[in-house]
DNA sequence: TCATAGGGCGCC
DNA sequence: AAAGGGCGCCCTATGA
């Protein structure tokens, strides 16, 4: 593997590679890469952050097979409890701690003013492989360094081609549920009579639906004595005035999130742009940027349209939280559970509860850490039955709760735990009753808080570990399925934790699902070895993302 | 006018 | 006795 690293200076890129350094003006950069790209000796480029360069690759038209994302790594490394801290220790060491991704940078141009610029990248990856060549943990780090980058490359890939969006559909789709547009400033016909029922019902005629406060004022001067005003608890109420204030809440949501104003800012040309954020998450998640990405109402899914002759490849991975923990914890009899489709069908048919909505309840129990409730009910049952998984859980717990430091199979570390702990650990000493530091019931309160945080954090970001695997597999899978650009290409469109979306031409749509179900085993092999724990994906092949599921 | 906090709700 | 994880983003209200 020939590592090159590009380093910015001003406008050029410094290229080091191991026959020496050499300066390529910007301009020429994708030119260059396309070459190293094409050649005989596979290239893993290492660069500060993708973000800043690699927007500017794919809108010349060059995309790269892998990368290696300094400032991703580097925060990885940074937590990891298995890295010698002080082998990342240099001068720099701030810089990176803080260096934030961009969006939204015009492709063309590198920004002026960077605080990337006062980088040493090379520096930065010579500590970066030392330490990674001295962990015990090496084999499973060097995994996880090379699929968070490579995540960094799906993202930018995603923003660069776009979620197929028809503007058209989705206008016809507000107009239908709240009426044609308003000019600005004005609430569209079926909220403004929405709101007109309400204030009638509540005898409350100078409301703002819009204010909690207010809402909650008329509520009870109206003789409801509610403690919020939540749709859920809204929906426990009989009263004349529920029903238009309920259906006011859902299509004002529908409005605010993702109606005209929406499409304005983030539909262009028939796809929609948002920038994903590859270890936006401690756990490994991915976040997003702008649009809400990551929260795409059903209900606006309709406009999601494939192009003529192409088709949407929609996956996802049933109920892979408790799949993945099954594998970690190398609990035989989850995993047997999960052999099947349906893993709350299966802990149901092992005879451990009686309903599969009882098992449903008592697994994010936990993964989340409910211990009352019909949720904790289930727990002693879940315990005997599946020991390992839930001495996985329960373990990552206590240890959050004496203040220590969990990780994910692959070695992501979660973030030390903040005051709660000044004071020492919760079973010793005083708990001094000050005004700053709360009183003892407070910090005890924190510290179950926090482990349930690092619970979820072991189960969550492990998952987040096998979706990166799926994804980088799947993304290798897919380039070598058709020919030319990216875009001309099956290509990654979306992804949410556990669902992918592909746009492909319709005659390759069965390859594409294929793949995609052979990059789901890939990663389960890759995480978990031969452990023989499933990862079934329903997969469907749709014309618009509303078909699927 | 701007930044921030909290209510509320969409997704997993 | 009490005990439900992670986000983004809209709105209003508040205070500088």
């Amino acid at each position: 593997m020939n590592r090159i690293v590009l380093v910015r200076r001003g406008e050029d890129a410094e290229v080091h590679e191991p026959a020496g350094t050499v300066r390529v003006p910007a301009a020429d950069l994708p030119a260059f890469v396309a070459e190293r790209e094409a050649g005989p000796d596979p290239v893993r480029w290492v660069w500060d952050d993708t973000t800043r360069w690699y927007p500017a690759l794919l809108a010349s038209g060059v995309r790269i097979a892998r990368c290696t994302d300094l400032r991703l790594c580097h925060a990885i490394l940074r937590r990891s409890p298995s890295v010698d801290q002080g082998l990342l220790a240099a001068a720099d060491t701030a810089g990176w701690d803080a260096l934030q991704p961009v969006t939204a940078v015009d492709p063309g141009l590198f920004p002026l003013e960077d605080p990337a610029d006062r980088l040493d990248p090379p520096a930065e990856h010579e500590r970066q492989q030392a330490a990674l060549a001295e962990s015990a943990e090496r084999g499973r780090l060097a995994l996880l360094l090379a699929a968070e980058s490579s995540g960094a490359l799906v993202a930018a890939e995603m923003t660069h081609t776009g979620l197929p969006w028809r503007a058209d559909v989705h206008d016809r789709l507000l107009a239908e549920l709240l009426g044609p547009r308003p000019p600005a400033g004005q609430r569209p016909a079926v909220l403004e009579r929405l709101a007109g029922e309400l204030r009638t019902a509540l005898g409350a005629p100078g409301l703002n639906p819009d204010s909690p406060a207010d809402l909650l004022r008329a509520l009870r001067g109206a003789g409801l004595p509610v403690p919020d005003t939540r749709s859920w608890t809204l929906e426990q109420i009989d009263h004349p005035a529920m029903p238009p204030l309920l259906e006011y809440r859902k299509l004002s949501r529908l409005l605010t999130a993702n109606g005209w104003a929406w499409l304005d800012a983030w539909v262009r040309e028939g796809r929609f742009r948002s920038w994903f954020v590859p270890g936006g998450v401690v756990t490994g998640r991915w976040a997003s940027n702008g649009g809400g990405a990551l929260s795409m109402p059903v209900q606006v899914r309709p406009a999601a349209i494939a192009d003529e002759g192409w088709r949407f490849v929609v996956a996802d991975v049933a109920q892979l939280e408790p799949r993945v923990l099954a594998g970690m914890s190398r609990d035989t009899a989850m995993a047997a559970a999960a052999r099947g489709t349906d893993l709350y069908q299966g802990i149901v048919a092992a005879g451990v509860v009686a309903t599969r909505a009882e098992a449903k309840v008592g697994m994010l129990g936990a993964l989340y850490g409910a211990t009352r409730g019909e949720s904790g009910r289930m727990m002693p049952r879940l315990t005997q039955r599946y020991p390992h998984a839930i001495g996985l859980v329960e373990e990552a717990a206590r240890a959050g709760e004496r203040g220590e430091v969990v990780r994910t199979l692959l070695g992501r570390g979660s973030p030390v735990p903040g005051a709660a702990w000044s004071d020492g650990p919760a079973d010793l000493g005083e708990a001094p009753d000050d005004e700053d530091g709360g009183s003892r019931q407070d910090r005890d309160r924190q510290r179950r808080s926090w482990g349930r945080f690092t619970r979820n954090f072991v189960v969550q970001g492990t998952a987040a570990e096998w979706a990166l695997c799926w994804l980088a597999d799947l993304r290798n899978r897919l380039w070598e399925l058709g020919e030319g650009e990216l875009h001309e290409r099956p290509h990654l469109v979306f992804f949410l934790h556990d669902e992918v979306v592909v746009h492909t031409p319709g005659h390759l749509a069965s390859e594409v699902g294929e793949a995609v179900r052979q990059a789901a085993a890939s990663a389960g092999r890759l995480l978990f070895g031969e452990f023989p724990v499933d990862f079934p994906l329903d997969v469907d092949v749709v014309r618009s993302w509303a078909d699927a599921g």
